[in-house]
DNA sequence: TAGTGGTCTAGACCACGAT
DNA sequence: TCGTGGTCTAGACCACTAC
């Protein structure tokens, strides 16, 4: 038998599907596989590292590899630049500055920015059209302790989204979503009624040194996330 | 230098933070790498390959590794049993069974589950609580071609949710967020108000032998989904 | 203490795709 | 054609943890 990686863990994902490999049951170790399927155990390795990505087996060391008893799905989705987005959909994108100005924000902000109250904040609105209608509306906070160079920076032409985005690299990304009704600023952009669900993105973008920015972004009504492959 | 391929991931992603590999630009070949960090090429590669998964670098036989342009993130949600998301919160999980019965889907149900008309469809709708509150209400199709078993089964204690979880493993899911106002029977299982806005998550969950079933489930006002770190 | 997975090495061949 | 990443091998040492 000849066997890549792909094909060995193909052949756990069947033995798992097949109770071969029962919930809860700790599965041959790595050089047992090996010997099996005539591979050496680094090709092994990488097979069921795959499995574990996927949820389908757990591994410890010492106690081996068990099959999960309730495989927990994972879902990926992308969080793309909206301009990307908006155009990768066949569309043409616009974008339309709401407000900028340099804000006391409420601590809630602070806190999950990391920013301490000697750092000052600047608050830029703006609205992103798809094929000139109302497609997202942007309420952004950036860290200027972290991003000076916001200071100087309009964002009437360039969304804050996009000008971060190219600038300013970051290290680890936190999202929340929620459904939420409309406020009266989001209706108005978006030319929903108040109260409307709007599909609310929230994420706070880490750098080395701290919180960069932490941005809500509202979608018009109709919109979808979905999952990669 | 020692160096293991956590560390090694970690120096490209400040050299890509710090701008030495530019966005755009082709950064060293393994082997070069290799040389520079005293490792083995299959060090570098391993390292090489989480910042690919990660994003931050596009890799291309022959063409090499390249910095990817706009980083484009990517966020990562579980899709837990829901007994197990409220008890994980530290509530206590109930489950009410609302509607079951063999029925004709819709054209858009059968074609997502890739299911013929020969085979018949259980339509399930059931009610999450959490500490004796409406949590989310769950509405699912199960293609009786692929889960026959199905048939046997009440789901008047155990939910589809968790009866399919434990009996049939998936292969593949693909999972669509939305926010929508709540319909009728949502409104009336949830106890919020016709039209309020509510987090809708649709999984479509296939196996080997094609697709296994579609729910939708709605979560009461105020859910959050997080992203994992 | 011993069994298991985690990782590293040095070398090899292959698949892809620009030239 | 040939440089690049993708993968496989056989062997080795280490880290963790049940016993």
């Amino acid at each position: 038998m000849r066997h890549g990686w792909r094909s060995i863990a193909e052949e756990g994902r069947q033995r798992i599907f097949r109770r071969d490999w029962a919930p809860g049951a700790t599965i041959p170790p790595e050089a047992r596989l090996a010997a099996e399927f005539g591979a050496s155990r680094g090709t092994v390795n990488r097979a069921l590292r795959a499995l574990a990505e996927e949820g389908w087996v757990e591994r410890r060391r010492r106690l081996g590899t068990r099959v999960a008893l309730h495989p927990v799905g994972r879902a990926t989705f992308a969080v793309p630049l909206i301009r990307a987005e908006v155009e990768g959909a066949g569309r043409a994108y616009g974008y339309r500055l709401i407000e900028r100005r340099e804000a006391e924000a409420p601590e809630a902000v602070r806190r999950r920015l990391g920013a301490g109250a000697a750092s000052g904040l600047l608050r830029v609105r703006g609205l992103h059209l798809a094929d000139g209608a109302p497609y997202a509306h942007e309420d952004r906070w950036i860290n200027l302790g972290a991003v000076p160079e916001a200071r100087g920076e309009g964002f009437a032409q360039v969304s804050a989204n996009e000008w971060l985005s190219a600038r300013v690299p970051f290290t680890a990304m936190e999202v929340h979503v929620a459904a939420e009704p409309a406020g009266a600023a989001e209706a108005e952009a978006l030319g929903c009624g108040p109260g409307a669900p709007l599909l609310v993105v929230e994420r706070t973008t880490r750098g080395p040194v701290g919180g960069i920015t932490l941005v809500r972004i509202a979608h018009g009504p109709g919109h979808r996330m979905r999952s990669l492959p």
